[in-house]
DNA sequence: TGCCACTTGCAAATAGCTTGCAGTACTTCA
DNA sequence: TGAAGTACTGCAAGCTATTTGCAAGTGGCA
């Protein structure tokens, strides 16, 4: 259920079993490709059409449900926006992908604003290189 | 001039005038798209594919000479190697990619390998967040 | 119940990048 | 220096991911 189903009619937009079957998979894959969103709401609704996919998953981010992040070289990923705040730490090697909290980066953080008035949002861009596993070998 | 024309050689590659051009396209931009390096190469040299200088972006970073780096939602950026070695600080209001040193990262890399013994190469993924200008708005 | 703006499915278009191929041009080695 | 071998290039076609136009469908309020 989308209990803010007001977010959406306040601006004039519809809940409509699609954008509700979106919103479900986002919220039980984790970090998914709008690919894999498809493939999962295909279970329950095989008929949705991967372009209602994707302008669903914009509708979803703009009313603040959804946020996107960019774990690879790829496309991007999408999360529910309740469990966005942790940092993506993907290996190079293995393609693994690793939640961090943000305190680990508080301090990096704080640095960037001190020095550079920067505001940095930690959490759209992957933090890129190698798992301890791919280290040792 | 690629003062390292060995490094190709060594590897039975070859100093083509596509391959010098591509090279030294990546060192006047700074930080460029394979699309901005074709449009400033074909200044001197129309003629030259597209497909050419995807290949030579490669075959360069392969040898060392230049780096990749994603600095957007969209596609790669390609670097001179050897000035490689900064963050990039990119506003997502306004899109200014701003630079800063390696330092600034030190102590956060240092707690990822502490804590969960992953190698960061913070270069690789844009740092991304709201400028000073922009945050002031 | 009826209207209407919002949505959807479908097909076509676009963007960015890759690949197959045949011709060109370096390199190596008699 | 000429032949042979291999790398490189331009061009066209192909791909993958994402976007767009449009006509038909539908949620939500009067
Ligand atoms: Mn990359
Ligand atoms: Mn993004
Ligand atoms: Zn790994
Ligand atoms: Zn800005």
């Amino acid at each position: 259920m989308i209990e803010r189903a007001n977010e959406l009619r306040q601006r004039g937009l519809r809940l409509t079993p699609q954008r509700e079957l979106v919103l479900r998979a986002v919220r039980e894959l984790g970090h998914a490709t709008p690919e894999e969103v498809a493939e999962s709401v295909r279970k329950s609704h095989p008929g949705i059409n991967l372009s209602t996919i994707y302008r669903n998953l914009e509708t979803l981010e703009n009313v603040g449900l959804v946020k996107h992040a960019h774990l690879g070289h790829g496309g991007a990923t999408y999360h529910a926006a309740d469990e966005a705040g942790h940092l993506h730490l993907v290996c190079e090697d293995c393609g693994s992908v690793g939640d961090a909290p943000l305190e680990s980066a508080a301090n990096f953080v704080a640095n960037l604003i001190g020095d550079y008035g920067f505001e940095t949002d930690v959490t759209h861009f992957a933090i890129y290189g190698t798992c301890a596993n791919c280290s040792k070998k």
